[in-house]
DNA sequence: GTCTATAGAGTGATAGAC
DNA sequence: GTCTATCACTCTATAGAC
């Protein structure tokens, strides 16, 4: 593996667990068992780390969106839920994406449009699903695109829930309301 | 106004808006022209001033929550929705709560114990409107419980979402389906 | 690619005068 | 209660040798 991406490895875990503001060159230099200014030639400022770093999360989980290839709505609803509820671990950590969004420190332009790229990706996945599931009649009737909000809304409040609780099963509990309509 | 109530009214807007990791004792010494010593005259750590600040908001928002007297349930948890939307602001702010659950840097038993507090709090008090809601029909039938964590998870997420797109409407569209079933 | 060394700015916190 | 002055530490980032 190479060294810039066993630095976004350990980076995107740091961020992920601690938040992107709560981790430093120090920390990744600790974890490879190098200098600082080593990291600093992978990634010449940590702007440019934060981008390196949603932009490949953003592609590696529309990459896992597109292999959900249940036929019928509520199933392909369960798998995503169920790929949300994985990137929450034992409760210890969060979406990439959750993460960057509570971040407060302003990223820049291009950290932003990366996190609403996400979002609205996720959200035009979820109202595909939601509109299947009015015509196989798998899913509560609903507009779909309202429901792709409040899907998306509901599974990143139920990381920061089930995160701050430290206990992952309050993200199956908040969650769990969703396919009952 | 007593110099630590202004203290703590400038803090919880920088912790609102910026995060409390995001705000020193330097900046509120800067809001309030006096030095960083004198800050911390009034807060020896800023542990102490992160647990004075949630202290303060829980029993702010449970007193507001209890004014709450619509006699039916739908309305009541439109209340409890418009609440949580005043505390977004423009789309420039959190809930402190929501704020605080986001932080990662480990706050001290003291803290977690009272974000989990307002979590617990406010769970009771929208079990109560679900199973309200369930003898006034006002509401959809559903398990009151689990009913108050994806509402509450939802309200989270969605200011959340609200507060990455700096756009307030994001809550409104996410949370409009609350009220739905 | 990795290193040593350092710059320059920020942080929370404390001692002691007034 | 507020001040000046300072400490010890951390942070991002850079220059230049190897």
């Amino acid at each position: 593996m190479d060294t810039r991406t066993t630095l976004l490895d350990h980076a995107e875990m740091l961020a992920r667990t601690r938040g992107f503001e709560a981790f430093s060159f120090a920390d990744l230099a600790t974890a490879l068992d190098m200098r600082k200014a080593s990291v600093h030639y992978h990634f010449s400022t940590k702007a440019a780390l934060a981008q390196a770093l949603i932009r490949r999360y953003r592609e590696s989980f529309m990459a896992r969106l597109a292999l959900i290839d249940a036929p019928e709505a509520d199933d392909r609803l369960r798998a995503y839920i169920a790929l949300y509820r994985e990137t929450l671990g034992s409760g210890d950590r969060l979406c990439l994406c959750v993460a960057f969004s509570c971040s407060r420190d302003s990223f820049d332009a291009a950290v932003g449009a990366e996190i609403h790229g996400f979002h609205r990706d996720s959200l035009n996945w979820l109202a595909d699903v939601f509109a299947l599931g009015q015509i196989d009649e798998t899913l509560p009737n609903a507009d779909p695109a309202g429901a792709a909000y409040a899907c998306l809304a509901l599974c990143e409040g139920a990381q920061i829930m089930a995160r701050a609780a430290g206990e992952a099963h309050v993200f199956d509990r908040a969650t769990a309301q969703i396919l009952k309509g």
